[in-house]
RNA sequence: GCAGCAGUAGCUCAGUUGGUUAGAGCACUAGUUUGUGGAACUAGGGGUCGGUGGUUCGAAUCCACCCUGCUGUACCA
């Protein structure tokens, strides 16, 4: 904690939690809109649910500790322990669970929500950020694993990205699954440990992954972390195995032959798609971005992927008797648009307002007047809010990046004819009121 | 959590053989004769040098501990 001098309250930030300004939430307005468009093409019902659950409804584990906080924030009122969500996967099989009877089967539902980690955040990554989910309960159908990638390619496009900025990397557990029962590794602990190495290799390559699988893995930093401890020629059946370039499980044999109806073919058959969770049973999928992004000192930073999902067919089971088989996939907003933002070629408008100076408090009718005309046409204008010399009021316009000022004192009024200065080329106008919106709209 | 590095004004930083009231650039405020911005000039505000304790006649500068941040690594249901 800072400590501010006399006591004040901090003006930091608490770790991992940002303020966001105007040119990222306009990007970020725009990225929802085309989500928002997209999923009423492909059907989907939006749907929201509150921030926080009963910390055992979204953790997979119940609190056995005084404080559940592993990862994520909870208090507790009165009886109960609360949790904000950290993802908005664990919520819908908890909705899908409570209104099982009443909702239609399969259920496509998506969903816009800002979800919490109470983890170490990392370059680009936060402690509270926005997630867009997408998902299929109730259905096995691959159709829906193969639409879910073709329609988050849509929503890129849609965007503004291109075909060679973004790829979509799929695999399946399957895969991995077989592995482990041809290798008769039957221990739950060796199994994760094994697929969180084989997710680490396009950050740490094979011979990295290698170590992990065995003995074990010491970092540039001297940490040592514990591997996976597999018999070497296990290690090296794997590799065998996810290197080969085309899948050879029935899922993913029959979800590449939808991407084909489909047309579609920005993607990449990738086994060392993982996802680090425990739940996925079938097909898991990644998007990753493909040109460089930097983080604010211009050095170009491991983006890794924006998102990702896959089937998970055991998750709202949890909840209660019901099959519910699932696919889906959640796409990290923030991230999306923190990439957007870096695009030379992307621009968003930021509208803002001409500014009206104010030379005399007595003539706020006729400011007031020349405003209702120009708002009633549109136009964004605003009366300089303040008293200052107009000095400063020019300063302020500039700080604002207004377009232009209207210029209406005591000579003006006189008249009846304003003068409009252009704040881009400094060029200045007296002009009849009535002129006034179309010359604004030149300017804007 | 573990490991490495770092912590001087709002921001970027300078300031070691320890020594007078701690500096610069940018930003900010006021002004350069009273109706004009983005340039220039002048003046000004702002820091108990991350914190606490210690060594010393004397510490931003040395030592110890703590806190915070960055990077890597782990975890991320």
């Amino acid at each position: 904690m800072k400590k501010e001098k006399n006591n004040k309250p901090s003006k930091e930030l608490p770790l991992g939690f940002v303020d966001r300004q105007e040119k990222e939430l306009l990007i970020r307005d725009f990225v929802i809109s085309n989500i928002k468009e997209i999923m009423i093409k492909y059907g989907f019902q939006y749907l929201e649910t509150p921030s926080f659950e009963y910390t055992e409804s979204i953790g997979k584990f119940l609190p056995d500790a005084e404080r559940p906080d592993q990862g994520v924030f909870s208090f507790k009122d009165e009886n109960n322990w609360l949790s904000l969500r950290y993802d908005l996967t664990a919520p819908l099989a908890r909705y899908v669970a409570k209104n099982y009877l009443e909702i239609p089967k399969p259920f496509k539902r998506y969903q816009l929500g800002t979800v919490w980690r109470n983890e170490k955040p990392g370059p680009g990554r936060f402690r509270e950020f926005l997630q867009f989910d997408a998902d299929f309960v109730g259905t096995k159908s691959l159709q829906a694993d193969a639409e879910l990638c073709v329609m988050i390619s849509e929503i890129l496009e849609k965007c503004g990205l291109k075909k060679t900025d973004y790829i979509i990397k799929i695999s399946s557990r399957k895969i991995t699954e077989e592995l482990f029962k041809k290798l008769n590794i039957n221990d739950n602990n060796q199994r994760l440990t094994t697929l969180r190495a084989l997710d680490k290799i396009d950050r740490l390559g094979w011979d990295g992954v290698k170590e992990l699988l065995g003995a074990g893995r010491k970092d540039k930093s001297g940490d040592f972390t514990k591997g996976a401890n597999l018999k070497s020629q296990d290690i090296q059946t794997i590799e065998e195995t996810l290197k080969k370039k085309s899948p050879e499980s029935e899922d993913l044999i029959e979800i590449l032959k939808i991407f084909k109806d489909y047309n579609f073919s920005n993607f990449e058959f990738d086994p060392s798609i993982i996802r680090g969770l425990e739940y996925y049973t079938g097909a898991t999928f990644e998007v990753n971005l493909k040109f460089d992004v930097t983080n604010n000192k211009g050095q170009v930073i491991q983006f890794g992927s924006i998102g990702g999902g896959g089937r998970y067919d055991n998750l709202v089971n949890n909840f209660g008797n019901y099959d519910a088989p699932a696919t889906g996939i959640s796409i990290g907003l923030d991230r999306l648009v923190y990439a957007l933002m870096q695009k030379k070629e992307f621009k968003i408008k930021q509208s803002k307002p001409v500014v009206i100076c104010v030379f005399d408090k007595k003539a706020m009718k006729e400011y007031i007047s020349l405003q209702m005309i120009l708002r009633k046409a549109g136009v964004s204008v605003e009366i300089y809010p303040g008293e200052s010399k107009l000095k400063k009021q020019m300063e302020y316009a500039n700080k604002i990046k207004s377009p232009a000022v209207i210029l209406y004192g005591e000579n003006e009024i006189k008249s009846g004819k304003p003068t409009l200065r252009n704040l881009g080329s400094g060029k200045e106008k007296t002009i009849e009121v009535k002129e006034l919106v179309n010359e604004i709209k030149k300017i804007i």
